[in-house]
DNA sequence: TATTGCGGGTATG
DNA sequence: CATACCCGCAATA
């Protein structure tokens, strides 16, 4: 019975339910934004994943314009703490890691299940960290100091009136070393609900001595508008994407009980209840968790002035140039969600600063113009099921995406 | 070298 | 019993 599926979420946050297609790539990787680790439940019907938290500079050093350093966490083990022996990038001072709490004090998890020919999500809790680093942004930046270093060290004399040495070997300056670590703009208001910093600092950096990195990419555009109160086009991109995006269910449990009976590392709403101390889950019915404006049935991912990948994922319909309008050049865009493998050139600074990418339009995708189910589907259907009347009560679509996933779907 | 998923195992309440 | 998390392995990027 599911009516629709929807735009894979790169920040899904709070207590999200989400279906996707089985052919969306993103969530066929079961891929987050946030850093995610695997979460061993005991149930390999469900993966589930735990939040890592956000890396920061413990000497809480800003960067131009005040901008904050927020590394993305080594999913690795190892890879972590041989991460949190290196040093800020922007002060050369120590790294910390800071912890995700936002699940009743343990991190945030994120469910993951497939059943047919959908990707069920589940999130529960309200990160109360940063967002880091995406992916790809982190990516970029190992990219760059790996190219500086060598660079660097081919040229000693530079590194030498240049650079600083860290204690991972990296050579550093403050003036030539790519700094792209994620900036917690606009798109982070809440002081109040998650707990996310604020800094709208607008970012305009020539882009010169660039990288291009061609690389395979599926998240879909992140874009954040810089200029929220300015750009009209971004507006009226939140006013369609706030009623196309994510769903927010208050109650009932997405995820099919332990069928073992064993281990379903899992809550359910009771331990919801239990664990966060609440009477219940957070009521996002009216109020989005990280802006104080109100919600009708749709998630607020995307606070008002930005677009965030999702935005861009709606401009199927064919608003080629809005779409154009909410590409943030300094967020590493790609793939429309839904989607598919795009591959991109991604330009990166070297005189230090942002990635930043070109992507196709979703126009442009082959894969939408042509979607056809037809994959076969190994995992069980027995026994599981979904919420389905949350879902349905939550969804909500406009007119274009109506009639875009009519033609995407077309025998629902 | 890092990511991802899996699963055995332990600890705690 | 539910939950969180540690660890190692294997496949993959």
């Amino acid at each position: 019975d599911v009516k629709t599926t929807d735009w894979f979420q790169e920040w899904p946050d709070s207590y999200v339910k989400h279906i996707y297609s089985s052919e969306d790539r993103n969530a066929q990787r079961h891929l987050s934004s946030w850093a995610m680790r695997n979460t061993n439940n005991h149930n390999s019907r469900i993966l589930k994943k735990s939040c890592l938290g956000v890396v920061v500079c413990s000497l809480d050093c800003s960067a131009e314009e005040g901008r904050k350093i927020y590394l993305r966490p080594a999913i690795c083990d190892k890879a972590r703490q041989k991460q949190q022996r290196k040093r800020c990038p922007n002060c050369n001072g120590p790294l910390k890691l800071i912890p995700c709490r936002g699940h009743g004090g343990f991190p945030v998890t994120n469910f993951w299940r497939h059943d047919g020919r959908f990707i069920f999500f589940q999130s529960k809790g309200a990160h109360d960290h940063p967002r880091p680093e995406t992916k790809l942004e982190a990516e970029a930046r190992r990219s760059m100091q790996k190219s500086h270093t060598a660079s660097s060290s081919a040229s000693p004399k530079l590194k030498k009136s240049l650079g600083t040495k860290s204690l991972t070997g990296e050579t550093q300056s403050q003036e030539s070393l790519p700094l792209t670590w994620s900036y917690q703009e606009s798109f982070q208001l809440s002081n109040s609900c998650n707990g996310h910093l604020i800094d709208n600092t607008p970012q305009k950096k020539p882009l010169d001595n660039c990288l291009s990195l061609t690389k395979n990419y599926y998240f879909g555009r992140t874009s954040q508008l810089v200029e929220p109160l300015v750009n009209s086009e971004s507006t009226k991109l939140y006013e369609k994407c706030k009623l196309t995006s994510s769903r927010i269910c208050t109650s009932g449990e997405l995820l099919q009980p332990s069928h073992s009976g064993v281990y379903s590392d899992y809550g359910d709403l009771q331990n919801w209840n239990r664990n966060t101390g609440l009477g219940g889950p957070p009521d996002y019915d009216n109020y989005c968790p990280g802006y104080s404006f109100p919600l009708t049935s749709w998630s607020c991912d995307i606070p008002p002035p930005l677009s965030c990948m999702e935005a861009g994922n709606q401009q199927l319909s064919g608003e080629k140039s809005v779409a154009k309008a909410s590409y943030h050049p300094f967020r590493p865009n790609s793939a429309v969600s839904g989607g598919d493998l795009y591959e991109e050139k991604l330009h990166v600074d070297f005189n230090g600063y942002f990635p930043t990418s070109r992507y196709h339009f979703p126009q442009e995708d082959p894969f939408l113009l042509s979607y056809t189910p037809h994959h076969q589907y190994s995992l069980p259907t027995k026994g599981s099921k979904w919420d389905l009347d949350e879902e349905v009560k939550c969804m909500s679509l406009d007119h274009d995406n109506s009639e875009m996933l009519l033609n995407i779907y077309p025998l629902r």
